[in-house]
DNA sequence: TTGTATGCGTTATCAC
DNA sequence: GTGATAACGCATACAA
């Protein structure tokens, strides 16, 4: 017999205790209390409809002690038991990314709404691997888990979760398949869209900063490549820079194009993270936004409309993305035995013209 | 008997099983697969240091089977016998703040290091209130609870928290106490310094932006109106602006601001995204910062430093304060008989000037 | 050194 | 209508 649980004794949870050492109570103490069977405690407080009638003298007798001793029912219990957690496990690589922390908010907000908590997981970096996560997945504790950005340079990470029992959806992880079902953006059709504009506005002398958010990332610098073959441009040396995706990253990248003897006219940078940087070190070195380098972001971050100048970039249609994925997840019909008919719907960026942009210089 | 949980059979965990369909497996599979009682491989497994010895044969047989099997322990059944989850809750009211979203970095950073994980509780606006939190709170399930900024417009939500049997600490909630520990920034000292910084850069004229984030922003405000009132300067209409704590809101105080006859040769934002709405309207209506209009945020954002032109603000000493609170939690000396003699640390920000201040115009 | 038995707080399956 | 009772997966007091 042990009880590693403080509970003062039989009678406890009194309304007068120590204040801020409250109690367990258990539905047994409510039992008592009401003078009924735990079982019956249960059938009224477990919010199962009605699976047997129960005498209305009884149930209201019941959530009365109930509520008098502040009952809380135990998700453990009803965990262990096989009940719903109706917790949403999310596993993110970078939360000070805003993209990722609106995205987080949007989940949080669509998983609010259907009954569900979020559980965030933390994958900052490479090291620490699955080892922050291990105990939301092996967990099982969750009823689901989705995966914000690509995570496929976390292997052991990735493999957990195709192991595991409940459904994962992946968000924003590329649209390349690896067995788990995933929700993406179209990366192709975003970059196309800006480089349309820009081309359109004479820019032919187009660079492109990719970051380090892998997958869409990846994407959308092959789009970059192939839109630039579509009209015939090579890319140029130093046209093509990779960056941490901070600030700082696209400072930097904007640093060494400058250097280059045939500087770009326009810089299409694969966050708007990145292209805040961008601005910023434009700005530092006396070069006018747009009149001599257009600059473009994607994601549409909320300080994208305030940057200075105001950024042209590509909102993310995240709420949609997001419920569509909640939808899969929890609605789901991810049939575990077929994964090839997981449906993988890829939704559609759509283009901000702001300030940011403007006619090629001397065109 | 009933069982609500997928189990296949007996036998089940074989290697090769339906794909994406794996089983639950339990320390009696791994019991069965060794030859030896359940109670021996819980011995083995939980990792109890050594409470009795166990023969190095057994103890590898048992991790050798639980490693074939792919033994996952539940933390559900754990939690149920009263062992520590290892979960950490942590409840923020708006995590597209990026100076929450650091925070929350910071405390999932701390957490990682001593093993625990992060439950995120999302606070979004009033309505919602304690519902999204609920299954975090009265879950109990976490082993501490952590606040991350002021939460008193929730009432319900304190007094649950209050109420709650595990340790909590409130982060700037601002440093007036109400039964809750908590960790906080000295506001008074930092608006001081910016205030100093500014009146010796010869502005006397000094608005203030305060934003919606409660406890510390009116703490901010209050410290204004004192360091103006130490210099003999009266709070001038329309000099105090409130604000939502978003870019527009910063936009918007400013563009009233320069409605009035006297404008202000100086704005004090009360955060840094309040600040960069500030930048943008000032660059909007032609006003060239620091010369005609001197700015200044509070936090230290990561893109403080890349805004135009870079902005003067308070650093907060994030990790420090994180740390601090996890310790109290975790190392916890939070005796919940006395609140009284609870330690309520505070840590004073640092002024970090950049380019968005200047000498006041005509000075 | 290992096995047996018990209980953590629930829910679900029986009887009554 | 309601009350026993058996699990859920795990950790431990106790016996062997």
């Amino acid at each position: 017999m042990d009880r590693p649980n403080r509970r003062p004794g039989p009678s406890a949870a009194r309304t007068s205790d120590v204040p801020g050492a409250r109690v367990i109570v258990t539905m047994r103490d409510v039992a008592r209390l009401t003078g009924v069977s735990q079982s019956t405690v249960s059938r009224v407080l477990s919010g199962a409809p009605t699976a047997v009638p129960i005498a209305d003298d009884t149930r209201d007798r019941v959530v009365a002690a109930a509520r008098a001793l502040g009952y809380r029912p135990n998700p453990l219990a009803r965990g262990l038991r096989g009940m719903p957690t109706m917790l949403l496990g999310v596993i993110v690589r970078d939360i000070t990314d805003p993209f990722f922390a609106g995205a987080i908010e949007a989940v949080s907000l669509e998983a609010a709404g259907r009954g569900y908590n979020v559980v965030l997981g933390h994958a900052h970096g490479r090291a620490d691997e699955a080892i922050a996560l291990y105990g939301v997945l092996e967990a099982r504790h969750c009823d689901a888990i989705m995966m914000l950005g690509d995570m496929s340079d976390q292997p052991r990470l990735v493999d957990d979760l195709r192991g595991t029992h409940i459904p994962v959806v992946a968000l924003w992880e590329g649209s390349k398949p690896d067995g788990i079902a995933s929700v993406s953006v179209d990366n192709d059709a975003g970059i196309r869209s800006v480089m349309d504009h820009l081309i359109e506005l004479g820019h032919r002398r187009i660079a492109f900063v990719a970051g380090s958010r892998l997958g869409d990332i990846r994407e959308r610098e092959e789009a970059y490549v192939a839109a630039l073959a579509a009209i015939g441009e090579p890319v140029r040396d130093g046209y093509l820079q990779y960056a941490s995706n901070e600030p700082m990253g696209g400072s930097r990248a904007l640093g060494a194009m400058l250097e280059l003897a045939e500087r770009p006219t326009a810089v299409v940078a694969s966050t708007d993270v990145l292209a805040m940087g961008v601005l910023f070190e434009a700005n530092a070195r006396g070069i006018t936004v747009p009149d001599e380098l257009s600059v473009t972001g994607f994601d549409d971050i909320p300080l994208a409309a305030f940057s200075i100048p105001s950024l042209t970039t590509l909102r993310m249609p995240i709420r949609e993305m997001v419920a569509s994925a909640v939808a899969l997840l929890i609605d789901g019909p991810l049939d575990p035995a077929d994964p090839s008919a997981w449906p993988r719907p890829i939704f559609a960026p759509s283009l901000v013209i702001r300030a940011s942009t403007g006619p090629a210089a001397g065109a």
